[in-house]
DNA sequence: TGCGGTACCCACCGAAAGGTAAGTGCCAGG
DNA sequence: CCTGGCACTTACCTTTCGGTGGGTACCGCA
């Protein structure tokens, strides 16, 4: 059930914004950016209040948009690890000056950060 | 009711997207950059699908988030102009490489275009 | 007199997004 | 034997989002 989203679109943002769009969309794409490849329960922890469920419909739907890929490990007990694909990866660097702009509001207006740890 | 949005967010692009989020946000954006200023009726109707409810609760929006400028003529018939802040057209400007994936995407998937005509 | 245009507001409703809690099968460690 | 970790799935519920259709006040035009 459920394929890739497909549009129509008015525009390239509006394309940009449909894949990215959902809770964790983007901070699943940054997490993976900066940790290359991670396993379910990896990207869990990072991710601060995420539930199982979320996380797990989050990365089906990348996976379905062709911007992560994901590797399964027929192993007890299980292990999959995900990954960026190219189109991630680049959308990824698409997003790089917007984060900046929102670095930059969140300056500006004093927003609170949520800890992330390490 | 409702303040302008203030996280806490995880990051950048967390912050950044929760200001552009909405069907018609980025959309609305877009217009204002190109034409400068525009009046109520006018980005009604560059905004093919868009309600009266929709268009005016995602200005209001986009005012409290201090993108957009509202100024009111008090005049009968009423008039309304919007145009882009300083911060919105900064946002605007981060939003160009997205777009441009965007637009990269549509091609490859072969995406629909909605014809916004002029 | 009545209609259309201006820029809205309001109540209501259905759909979609997101959250909670439980269950699954298997194994290692205490 | 019981618990915890792995990577999920399923059912159910709440919240939010977005759409529909009405009303508002005023004026100009026919």
């Amino acid at each position: 059930m459920s394929e890739m989203r497909r549009g129509p679109y008015f525009c390239g943002i509006d394309a940009a914004m449909d894949v990215v769009a959902g809770k964790w969309k983007s901070l699943i794409l940054w997490d993976l950016q900066e940790h290359g490849t991670r396993r379910f329960g990896e990207l869990r922890r990072g991710l601060p209040g995420v539930s199982e469920k979320m996380l797990t419909q989050q990365l089906r739907e990348l996976e379905e948009d062709g911007l992560v890929h994901r590797e399964i490990y027929r192993q007890v007990p299980p292990k999959v690890e995900y990954s960026l694909t190219e189109e991630g990866s680049s959308l990824n660097a698409a997003l790089e000056s917007l984060g900046d702009w929102g670095t930059e509001r969140i300056r500006r207006i004093g927003a609170t950060k949520v800890d992330v740890g390490v």
